[in-house]
DNA sequence: AATGAGAGTCCAATGCACTGAACAGAAACC
DNA sequence: GGTTTCTGTTCAGTGCATTGGACTCTCATT
């Protein structure tokens, strides 16, 4: 954490920006989700952000004032209003309970981990998760984040993309973040990867985030003109996979994402 | 939605408020999540919050910037960056991690539907869910809020203030939210269980907001200074119920909040 | 076509939010 | 005790964000 950025009105670049003092709120947002403990004061702060004390003062009481961070003697820390707003984002998208309804009634995906995730730039975030039966206990929670490189759900979501943009995310020589032995570790093993899920219709992951661990993952088509790019996935131990086991997880992905791609659900 | 409420600085009586921007922005985001389908167009919001259609432009477009919320065609609806910034909320709790531990290890409770909760305001908010046996497919998410009177965390958190704060949050003629003939409705009739909830050290609720299903909750003793009010439940179907395997329940919920209340953790 | 009601955008004038510097309190150091 | 280095708060001046009204565009209705 040395470096300190400016968050000014010229940081937009190319054009002035509306209401500066929401974008240097949502950047207080993004510090205290990004810190270490989740709790700076003050001072913290208005280093961290490059802007006066004052100013960051009143833009703490104003964020306390709406719920958004709350105070905890010196410090500031994120506030529970948050995980409400991400509840009521999540309530909206009827992807998510499909996802759990279709999950239950399915024969084989019913007893195993399968998770819903979108594309967020070179991220995907997991919106939902089912746990058949937890043989594999997650670690990742609702919300969480993770590297398109680390999962299949994330390989299988930016092999939509065309080449141009993935050029642009991702060049040849990328250092890409690394959790096993057998993660990927340049923006060309990434991209070597992607005509082959493109023509089989799916992704893998091959111990590549967790060892001990593979998952599979289907696109799922998107629904209407805004929507996100989704995608779900299966997560199963390598010790107990199977091809068979495999081919039936994987076609049964492919039915949850059709039903969850046709808008009458 | 036929009021009309005005965000101006002079909101928060008895000061000027800093950051106006700020506050409108959180204004938002509270009438994006309050609202039916979740999806308004600028002229809606504008309207809604009694600010001018040329300043809620500006800040639409520092939300999007931030993307606090996304632009779907002519609508604006609240962003994926709320459920991320949500889940950076919940994994700064440790509570929620020792809470899955503790469940996975209990001897009944590990077979049950086991929910954290905390107080906000006559609210209480799911913080994470744990299911062991889904014999009660809950359809609450984590981050879904439910009305004190209508839970068995929300009662026994409750019971926990001052009377005079009882007082004043629940006057005696208040007029409660009912979702099944066994709701409670009236204040009056909510602060006539605190005394026994007291003494017993736990809370029940008997098919008070589903029929079918009841519920037993404890409260976690506040740690630190700063903490919020925490407290766990059981969901159980009333068929199966019995007065042994409330007990057992119990039991267990109170181990748990001891072990959450217990800084080691 | 013509009209009206809706959407969102634009821009100059202006009033208020931001800020810098000075201030005060707490804790750590020598 | 004195000094330094944190913390957060206060306030008057000023520069920029806000805003009202005019504008454009699209879509229904007459």
């Amino acid at each position: 954490m040395v470096e300190t950025r400016t968050v000014r009105a010229s940081e937009n670049l190319g054009g002035t920006s509306p209401a500066p003092a929401v974008t240097r709120a949502a950047a207080v947002l993004d510090v205290l989700a990004a810190s270490q403990s989740g709790r700076l004061t003050l001072s913290d702060l208005a280093r961290e952000l490059g802007i006066p004390k004052s100013s960051t003062s009143n833009l703490l009481l104003a964020l306390e004032d709406a719920d958004l961070i709350t105070r905890q003697g010196a410090d500031f820390a994120l506030g529970i209003k948050l995980v409400e707003l991400g509840a009521a984002y999540l309530s909206r998208r009827d992807e998510v309970r499909e996802f759990y309804r279709f999950c239950e009634e399915a024969p084989t995906l019913s007893r195993e981990t399968v998770r819903i995730a979108m594309l967020d730039g070179t991220n995907v975030i997991y919106l939902a998760r089912y746990e058949g039966h937890p043989a594999v206990r997650l670690t990742s929670n609702i919300g969480d984040k993770m590297p398109v490189s680390l999962c299949a759900v994330g390989k299988v979501l930016i092999a939509r993309l065309h080449d141009h943009d993935l050029a642009e995310m991702f060049p040849d020589d990328l250092e890409l973040p690394v959790m096993t032995p057998k993660s990927l570790r340049t923006g060309a093993a990434l991209k070597a990867q992607l005509q082959n899920i493109r023509s089989q219709g799916y992704a893998m992951e091959d111990e590549e985030s967790t060892t001990g661990v593979v998952c599979l993952a289907v696109s799922v088509p998107t629904r209407g003109a805004h929507g996100p790019s989704l995608g779900v996935s299966v997560t199963a131990l390598k010790a107990t996979y199977s091809q068979e086991q495999g081919e039936q997880m994987v076609a049964e992905l492919q039915e949850l994402a059709r039903t969850l791609g046709n808008p009458m659900g």
